[in-house]
Formats: structure tokens, sequence, C-alpha cells
DNA sequence: TATGAATGAGTCTTCATTCAT
DNA sequence: AATGAATGAAGACTCATTCAT
């Protein structure tokens, strides 16, 4: 595949990321991103055989653009408390879908494909979310701005909560308030004050 | 519609409600349910109009049928501790998708018709059991079996963790020994030992 | 056949009637009758078995309720100028539509079901105007409220003058101002003044 | 469109033109053109989108075949009469429909879909129509072929009761004899002799 | 007579996928 | 590499008509 393939290859995956973020998963066709492309059935089909195989690229072109968010907080000089209260922020940002994001069609992608945990590699992104947090506690426990606390569960349970709050803001409906609330419950489980 | 009419609408109904354990919301179609059910595609038409009507009729029985967890048990001379391993219990029983369920459904079902919070049953039924399990911890406070705690916030902690480990199941897999290390973090958290 | 039966037969046709009236002959079905009549779907078999047989009734009943406007008028003391102005009257408006009636239906019937010139109940009835009317001018001519015409051909072209208009008041639209151009150019070939 | 597409056009609009000759509008359907041109379901929808979208291209394609009968024959050497007898001569033809013609079809499409006079390419037809018939009577009446008369509304008149004898020899029947006492008459009410 | 549940044929419409150019 | 016409399968939906009650 020459230079200008892989040009149209991005030019496809950007496309077909707007379209997913809008319908989810299951409502695309190829005839959606055909159209939106503006390029030929048959054009999409050199780079890409299904939908399915599209939403996969596209969900791989993320992870890789994604970078561990903790890893790059902690090199700058900030508390740890600030490093969680931008963790916390970002996650209220998605959570409350502000941006364009791909939340609803990996959870139809999911429920339309069940992987084995193995395979799946939102799995292997959610434990090393888990990971990242447990070590921030950790360090945050070890000078003292963080209460003692059992850093791996107490990562695991944040996650948990966060993804309840995530999913449910996208089927029964979160208010910015009850967000906060729990945002601000979870907090005070890990900062005195 | 006779007697007789409502008993195939019970037929249907029960027939479909396998058909959504099984796959999903979105991918079921008129033609699956009217096969499995065994009728013509005309006869379906005469009691619902759409897989959506009939999603619905199917949530809406599954609503009548669920009792309150709580408030039943509460009558039973048992502590307010036992009350909450019960429906720990049954929470881990639903996570694990171990009895057919719709749970992937319902969530097809959500982002397929995003509806206003207000309107939306689920809704009601998610603060009704924040409500209950707030009740509960309250009561567990007064006798002293519970932790002194924010009753309300914790209550909306567990559930929105809970939910959590609902979709992740369905998404990226949990084994049951991650479940069981949340619950018992939830638990930990309300009951001293 | 009952009274009783004889009375519902009636209602069937009134209703139909105004079935037809609205949405002429080929957009009607037995549903739309059925559920218009508020009777049983098999009811309506036991009078009629076919939408078209309904429409035949309400044709035939039509035209027993529709006496001769000529020999009727002719009975009164008018003069025979007059009685062409009524008959001009009565026909202005039929075409204009202003009445419920039966004319796309009909239209619409005579298209799907070409029967032979001789079986054709309407051929019947437009024979007889051409005949009433050519009556009528002769009566006019003998006392010298007409001009001196070939009175046969002259009804005849009428007919087919006022058939033109309105067939083409339902398909190209006429103005009200087209149609009296057209009636006053009739008139004055036939009366002086 | 390449041009292989457009004689895809053409011969789907040349099938259907025979369909619509034959069986009129209302009962024409996608099938019935797919198979009479012998291509897929999904094929006929990538050049049309319903039957009705099929009948207004073939009226348009007709539209600009025919050109004005007057205006060309007026250029030949013939004296105003003859030009009027020819007209009358095709208008006997395409009224004994003798030729395949979508007069039917039209009736049935102008009943399905009331167009406003002002949208409804028909009625400039007419009205064109009208406009040339009627500077051929000046013609004739300034050479002093024809009788003087008020020419628009002669004009009128003519093709009124051509609509007539059109409509009705599709409905009540028409024999071929009456048409030509009608067109008698009417060219007698022009031409002395 | 009368009901209305049930059937199944018929049409419409959309898509994934292929293939000649 | 790229195009886009073509196919046919799949699903939705509506009706005329029948039939047990």
């Amino acid at each position: 595949m020459g230079e200008k393939s892989e040009q149209k290859r991005q030019m496809i995956l950007t496309t077909a990321r707007h379209i997913f973020a809008q319908k989810g998963y299951k409502d695309v066709t190829m005839k959606d991103i055909v159209e939106a492309c503006g390029i030929s059935r048959g054009g999409l089909y050199l780079y890409f055989s299904s939908v399915r195989e599209v939403f996969e690229a596209v969900l791989k072109e993320e992870e890789a653009e994604t970078d561990d968010v903790f890893s790059r907080r902690l090199q700058e000089d900030a508390t740890v408390a600030d490093v969680l209260m931008i963790f916390f922020k970002e996650q209220k940002k998605e959570i409350l879908g502000r941006k364009e994001d791909l939340t609803v069609a990996t959870y139809e992608y999911n429920f339309a494909h069940a992987l084995s945990a193995e395979e799946n590699p939102q799995r292997r992104k959610f434990d090393d979310a888990v990971q990242a947090l447990s070590q921030l506690l950790e360090a945050g426990m070890e000078n003292g701005e963080f209460y003692e606390l059992e850093s791996r569960a107490a990562a695991a349970n944040i996650m948990y909560a966060l993804e309840g709050l995530r999913v449910l803001s996208r089927t029964i409906g979160i208010s910015e308030e009850r967000i906060d609330d729990e945002l601000f419950t979870l907090v005070s489980g890990i900062v005195p004050d």
C-alpha cells in the first residue's frame, strides 16, 4: 500500500469515526460510510470488507492516540491530588458525552461481538487504567495526601462506579448534578478534607 | 380482544422475551418473533406493530412481576445486614448473567431510543432502588449494624458500581472473582468486620 | 333478508358512498369500509364480497334516486329557457365538485372494469340525458325561444363539452371563471341574446 | 451516470410506457416494471424510487417528443381548413385509442395526485393547445375560410368537447360513428359548407 | 346473522457484496 | 487502485379472505 492509500485509509477512519460517534455501531452501514467519505462502494471494500472491520480499525487508532493520562501527568510537577482531580474532570466530560465519543458505539460493538475477555482490547485498556489509578493512589498514600486504602480495590471500585455513570448517562440519563455528587463521594473516599 | 387473544398475547411476550434475552434488541426482527411463535406474519401485527412495541410490552410485564426486593425482605425477621447480603447475592447472579436476562437488550433499546430522563421507566426503577437501598442503610445505621454514612450518597455509589459491573461483564467480561472482590469492597464500606 | 338486514345494507352503502366520494374507487379497501361502518370484517362479507360489489350497489342506488331533471322541470310552469338555465346551473355545481360526488370514483371504476358499451349503466344514463336535452331543445325551438338547430347533434355536443369540463376540473383544474365562460358559450349557441 | 446507464434509463421508460398504456397507472407496481424490464428489484431503484417517479419521467419524455401540431403544419402550404382537418383526424385517432396511449394512465395519475393547476404540466399543455387552436381559427377567419367567431371561446369549446369524447370513449364507450358525428358538428360550427 | 382472530400472498424498500471496466 | 452499476436476499407491512364460534 503506497503512501497515498495510507492517506485514504486515514481519511476513511476519520470520517467513519464521526459516523460512529453520531449513530453508534449497529445502525451504521457500508453505504453510510461510502457516502460520508465521498468514495465509491468498491473503493471502500479495497480497504475494509465490513463495518465491523472499519470500527475495529477506528478503535485501534483510538487506542494508539490515547496515551496514559497518569504517567504523562505524573512527570509534571503537581501534587498527586491535582492529578487525580484532572483525571476526574476528564472522566466527567466523557460521562457527560460533551465531546464526540465512541462510548455507545463501543458498547454496541461489544454486545454484538462478544469476545473472550482475553482477546478484548478494551479489557486490557480497562485493566491498565485500574493499574495506573492504583499506582496513583499509592503515590498519594505515600506522601500523605490520601487515606490509607487497599489501593487495588479502591481503584477498581472507582473505575466500576465511573463505568456505571457512563452507561447510565447514555441510558436512563444522569444529570450533571448527580455526576458531581458521585465524583465528590469518590474523592471523599480518597482525600481527607 | 377476548380471553383467547390475551393468552396469545402472553405467549408472544413470553416467546419474545427468550429471543431478546438471546439476541439483544437490535438484531431482533418481526420475522424472528413470528417464526419463534409459530404464528403468521399478519397475526403478530394484530398484537404489536413493531419490534419496539413488543419489547416495550415485555419490559412492562417484567416491571409488573418484579416487586421491591427490600420491602419484601424487611418484613421477615432477619438482620439488616442479612437483607443487604441477599441483595448483593441477587445482584451478583444478575451481573453474571446466569439467568436469562434482558440486560443487553435493554441497553440496546435505550441506546436506540434515547428517551428523556423523565419518560424513561428504567430511570424510575433505578431511582427507586437507590431510595430503597438508602433506607436499608439507614436502618442498619440506626441499629448499629452499619457504619455511619451519608446514606443517600453511599446508596448511589453502590448502585453505580453495580451498574458498572453489569455493563462491563457484558462488554469486556468480568470474572466471578473480580465481582466477588468488588462486592466485598462495597460491603466493607458499609459493615464493620 | 329480513328488514333489519336491509337496514344494515343501507347503512353500509351510505357510509361507503362517503368513502368513495373522498378517496375515489381504487384506493378504497374492504378494511376502510369495515372500519367506517363499525362492523366486523365477516359482517361486511355477508352483504358484499368485494369493493367492486359495494361500489356497484352504491351506483345502482344513486341511479334509482336520480330522477330525470328535465321531465320533472317541464311539468312546472317555466319557460324552456328557464329549465335550460337550471340544468346548466346544476351541471356547474357538479363540475366544480362542491357537492360530495362520485365523479372520480366512477371514472376510476370505469377505467378499471372496462364494460362493453351495452352493459354499462352509465352509458344508458348518458344517452338518456342527451335524449332529454334534445327534446328540451326542440321544445325551445318550437316556441321560438331557441335558435333552429339540429337538436340531437347540439344536445350531444353540449353533453360532450360538459363531460370535458367535468374531467378537466378533476385533472388539470379549471377555474370557476373558465367554467362560466364555457357555459356562456354553450348557452349563446342556443338562445338568442 | 455514464452513457450506458442513460441507455438503461431509456429502456426502462420505454418498457414502462407499454405497461402504463396497458394497465393504466394505479395498478402498476415496481414489480411489474422490474419484471417487464428483466432487471433486478434493486436495479430499478437506482433509477427511480417509485412508480410515480417512473410515470412522471415517462410523461416528461412524451412531452419532449410531442411538438406542436399546428405550428408545424402551418408552415407547409395547405389551407387553414386542411390543417384543421388534420388536427381533427389526429384527435379522432387518439380518442379511439387505436394507438397505444397514456390517456387512462394520465387520468388515474391526476386523480391520485391532485396537483395545483399551476404546477400541473398537463394544464400548460392544454392551455397551449387552446391557444394554438385559437390562432388557427383566427387565421382561417382572416382569409375567409372560417365563420367569424369569438376565436378564444370557440377554441376552448372545441377542446372541452374533444376531452369529453376522450374520457367518455374510455368509460362508457363511444362508437366511431358518434365520434364522427360530433367532429362533424364541431367542424360545421367553424367552416361553411 | 355476526364476530374478529388468523392466514399468507403480495409489494415496497434497503443493503451488502460483486464485478466488468 | 478505483468506480459505480447490478444483483438478490432480507425484512417490513398491508390486505383480502376464511372460518371457528
